[in-house]
DNA sequence: TCGGACCTTTCTGTATACATAGGTCGGCCT
DNA sequence: AGGCCGACCTATGTATACAGAAAGGTCCGA
């Protein structure tokens, strides 16, 4: 593998962890140093975090970890709505039946799971990041694709501003649910009442667990 | 302007106007003394057009310039759909109404000068790009207004797929007026249905045009 | 004491040099 | 004659050196 993927790897996995937080500079030889590499392949990494928009050039000083705020979830669910929805009904009206059951099932033992108390939140958004992988596949659309993995990319570092607690854990679960077996009938319209249902609760949870503007 | 820059603008350009066309393979050295310019920033260039998915890397040859198809026409266009229905709601909720009866009457110049055959095609694409860039700015979302600049910089290529005729022309710069009239009155489902319209006619006519797969 | 200008420092942007991997061509073996 | 193996060569990936520019600090003057 090369240099500059591990490099791009370790920062895209440091910044949607947290671990370098909004507002971070990033300079150019502190992080070659940082991660034993050379400026250039470094390079090619920052270009990719800042094409992604993880990241902004701060001309002149470097690349900084943009910002998350509340005013940019609402912008980025404006545009996952309409692409969630067409992704799943294309999923719908495409793929296979068999592997949304599964999915399906695996959602309400995961409801089960958190519903007991033996919440794995880690785990369970894995299951979230399988069912959009096979809601990917079977609409089998390479820019969609792309235009979904760039949106939850973002996705992923805006739920850190809400804290998930295992009321909307459980709900969450039901809601996927849902989704799943709506693409399993084959029903677009309701597949996407499905996701519609899910997105609009998800952002409002998220709006509601954040008093003020926490942006960084 | 940096040199990565103005490489990355010139291959761009390039590409989209089929000077490179499909399947050509861009070589580091070739192009970096072509353009006169080093390695290092025409492999930054190099870089954000494989991400853009203009250009493909070839392990080990380079890049190459990735094919345009009837099938990935039909793709972009189910993205493309959602998108723009999207950002025309969202531009009539939100834009201002005088800029929009602007640009909806000069459509409707545009198609009484096509009429009359005085058909300037390059001028006519700047005003369409005119009313794309309205109603990114009326929509107000980052999120959206990239996902647009990716499924358009495809779309501009695919353009060439089919020959514009005066009449798609003068269809096209009616539906256009539509949209901007819809936008204008600030009336999302009926700016939702215009764009819809237009898609629709917009993929049938190149689909209807291209006889068979002339991918490259 | 405050403001502005200059200087220094450090950063980015670019070029070039080097190593390695992959591809191609030719020869040899079957 | 066809296929396989090896060597050479070219192109990519990486490192490093250098130049230009911008930001911050400091010093001088008002």
């Amino acid at each position: 593998m090369r240099a500059s993927d591990r490099a791009y790897g370790s920062l895209r996995a440091d910044i949607l962890e947290w671990r370098l937080p909004p507002g971070t500079l990033l300079a150019e030889v502190e992080q070659a140093s940082r991660l034993g590499i050379s400026r250039t392949p470094l390079r090619e990494a920052l270009s990719r975090l800042v094409a992604e928009g993880l990241t902004a050039a701060h001309s002149g000083r470097g690349v900084v970890v943009t910002a998350v705020s509340l005013a940019g979830v609402a912008d980025l669910f404006e545009v996952r709505l309409p692409l969630e929805c067409a992704a799943a009904r294309l999923a719908a009206a495409r793929g296979d039946r068999a592997a949304f059951d599964a999915l399906a099932e695996r959602f309400e033992a995961a409801g089960a799971l958190i519903s007991s108390g033996g919440t794995d939140q880690h785990a369970y958004y894995g299951l979230v990041a399988e069912l959009d992988a096979a809601i990917d596949e079977a609409a089998a659309n390479p820019y969609l694709v792309q235009a979904q993995r760039q949106l939850r990319t973002h996705l992923v570092r805006a739920r850190r501003l809400a804290r998930d607690n295992p009321d909307r854990l459980l709900a969450s679960a039901g809601e996927h649910r849902q989704i799943a077996e709506a693409v399993a009938r084959g029903n677009p319209e309701l597949a996407a009442a499905a996701v519609t249902i899910h997105l609009s609760n998800s952002l409002h949870h998220l709006q509601a667990s954040v008093p003020g503007p926490l942006d960084a």
